[in-house]
DNA sequence: GTATAAAGTTAAGCTCTCTTAACTAAAAAG
DNA sequence: CTTTTTAGTTAAGAGAGCTTAACTTTATAC
């Protein structure tokens, strides 16, 4: 029987492998397209959380309101995000990907697709249905332990 | 039967969470210690290479050797880690960790440690043991993966 | 053995991020 | 209805990263 421990071994190991190899891809791809690195990271956490607002990503980033307005700023200058008002709360705003932006994170996702795409290959039928099962189940763990409250 | 492309679909959003996951550790972590990302990058990069050069950080960030060794350079001065002459070629550096850089990258770990083992907490023993044998089966291609040429 | 290439360093200057401080406008509290 | 929070913006300035350009030192090529 295995332990909790040594599973968290084992995943903190591949975790490694997965952000050493993200990390790259993504320097590479901000550079690229000409976008700095705290402006990719926020455009992924509006990807990821819809209509969030400026205190969303200043918490987020752990920086000022103020950055985050600037940087919000130029993403919407560079039409990859879109800031309108909140009409329940006509303080906030409510920031999302233009059409411009959803195709940028498309791209960015397509480039790890590839490398993702070239690990299950060296995989067998068998062990694909495994890790397919496997990888499952923590998503759901993982999304399960997000949503409970911090 | 599982496709190929299906498993990348499940690996592709799980990467997604533990990116997401990840990059707020890091930051964090990043702000808590005074070092920049940049820094933590090439403290990270060192981690997984020893001995290696000015020339292969330049290489894996996209930047130029200038930057890469001013930016060694401020690590050096904080005792992270330590460039000597490589015996073997005069003009060449290796790159290593201080004791003070290894303390570092273990608490950076223990950090996202955490955070695995409320997930993995949330499976039961016959899940866990699935997992493992999973991410086994996943770092062991993507080590073939990345051993392979260029 | 001279010429060329490679590995790193240093300095000057540009750009970007981020902070503080002062501000506007809307919501909540009293 | 006035006061106080809350959400966000703007401007000025400090600090960090990164680039180009000029340089030193060591290895490689012819």
């Amino acid at each position: 029987m295995i332990s909790s421990s040594q599973l968290s071994q084992t995943m903190r190991h591949f975790m490694d492998i997965v952000m050493h190899h993200s990390m790259r891809e993504r320097s590479h791809l901000a550079k690229t397209v000409g976008i700095s690195m705290p402006q990719l990271g926020i455009l992924m956490q509006i990807h990821f959380h819809e209509n969030c607002g400026i205190s969303d990503i200043s918490d987020r980033f752990d920086i000022t309101n103020a950055a985050a307005s600037q940087l919000v700023d130029k993403l919407v200058q560079n039409s990859l995000i879109q800031r309108e008002e909140d009409p329940h709360d006509r303080r906030a705003k409510l920031l999302n990907l233009t059409e411009k932006g959803k195709e940028f994170i498309k791209q960015a996702t397509e480039r790890r697709y590839r490398w993702v795409e070239d690990v299950a290959q060296k995989l067998s039928t068998q062990e694909r249905e495994q890790v397919n099962e496997a990888l499952n189940i923590m998503t759901r763990a993982a999304q399960e332990l997000e949503a409970e409250p911090l």
